[in-house]
DNA sequence: TTGCACATTAACTAGTTAGTTAACTACACA
DNA sequence: TGTGTAGTTAACTAACTAGTTAATGTGCAA
């Protein structure tokens, strides 16, 4: 085991001569993107605690090497994964925060935004909580690496953009003083908690899944002006 | 391993003839307090996947094999640690909201509530909601264990009730018209999730230790009144 | 056709892990 | 004083896990 590890990465063939021959390789990368996905449903299941490269391989079709092969190891995979997983959380919300629509606007993109994200990908919150709270060096690497990439620090940006609007409004006697802080915070919880807490919550309300759908129309459509009656004076 | 496994749980010695000598054995259970005191840090911190026996037994100071003299399995032992950490959140919220206060006084008390006892187990809903999902079966044992002990079904009862009073005060025209399972998901979701995502919270809002405790010191202060404004017309 | 680089596999390895066993200790009580 | 019983341990085991290796397959270019 371990030893001193230095396989490269994924090789580069030459670079993208055409995407002619259909073979039964990893034509244009499909094996690579079966594997992913295939660790997706498997992590996402598990936590990468649980999760074992064994079963990975097998929802993947491939042998167990191949996935040293393209990923090196365990932890890189996992790492793909979860980075791929907070893609899907992270950028939205701030990108929506930050437009120069009117705070109601806003407000009504991100609670749609997220519902609808969120139904698709029902398992996301669990995950990335989850992995967030059991192996925290993960949400480090992520931090820095969400930075390179994009605007440097697009969040306190946005933040103090937010806060800048509130504010304004506050002045105009149209809400009460609330921070941008507080009221990202609220619009996270309200949209992103429930599906975190589903098993939970479904058994608590006695719903099944149609209830369940039924519960996320409901709240799609009054929890945007239950949200802006938090700022009333 | 396996084998056919027919420990018992916990021997009785004699039915307690006096809780005399303090020799240096198990007196009182103190040696089992240890284990589930050990057990509660190390599976919260790495999630009962990721959590080792190994890890426990030291933590506690004790030997591996007496884990399973007092537990018999790692995944008994993980479900005491999940009950009783379920157990701290979970009556709590009904209890309030079932009381006879008006909804302006429950839901002042269910925010002090949960950011107090939150505030001294900080670990507790991440552990929580990372166990239920990566480990749906327990939140299955749970429901069924809860709705054993206590009233049968507390929670449904509890909702009824909080349903009739907004109902009451909605044909008043102090309310909007809002059900209970929405204005319950929103109660538990401001509370519970900043602190299930403090470490995304924490480093998009760009804040230490000491900012989290303002953020939640302000938290307390205003969620209130907000909460209670998502209820106005 | 051959040579070559990428892709894929079966078989293996070294290290971990939950769980077991058998022996030892210390007390309570006869 | 002796004996049974609960508590505790060191040492062990069987199964499992991530990661490695060496050999093989496969398409492409010279």
């Amino acid at each position: 085991m371990a030893a001193t590890k230095t396989r490269a990465k994924k090789p580069a063939t030459v670079p993208a001569p055409a995407p002619v021959s259909g073979t039964a390789k990893n034509r244009d990368g499909e094996t690579e993107r079966r594997i992913l996905s295939a660790a997706r449903t498997v992590f996402i299941r598990r936590g990468s605690g649980g999760a074992r490269m064994q079963e990975i391989a097998a929802e993947a079709g491939v042998n167990q090497a191949l996935l040293h092969y393209y990923f090196g190891t365990k932890d890189r995979l996992s790492l793909a994964v979860f980075r791929e997983s907070a893609a899907k959380l992270f950028p939205g919300i701030l990108r929506i925060l930050s437009s120069d629509a009117t705070i109601e606007t806003r407000v009504e993109q991100v609670v749609h935004h997220y519902i609808d994200t969120l139904r698709a990908h029902p398992f996301l919150p669990g995950f990335v909580l989850g992995e967030m709270n059991f192996n925290p060096g993960r949400m480090v690497s992520l931090a820095s690496e969400m930075a390179s990439l994009g605007v440097p620090d697009a969040p306190r940006r946005a933040l103090a953009a937010l806060g800048r609007d509130l504010a304004h409004r506050a002045k105009r006697g149209d809400f009460r003083p609330v921070t941008a802080d507080q009221f990202m915070v609220n619009l996270a919880s309200l949209c992103v908690f429930p599906f975190a807490a589903r098993p939970m919550l479904a058994h608590l309300l006695g719903i099944d899944d149609d209830g369940w759908e039924r519960f996320l129309n409901v709240r799609r459509a009054e929890l945007p002006q239950q949200i802006l009656n938090t700022l009333r004076p």
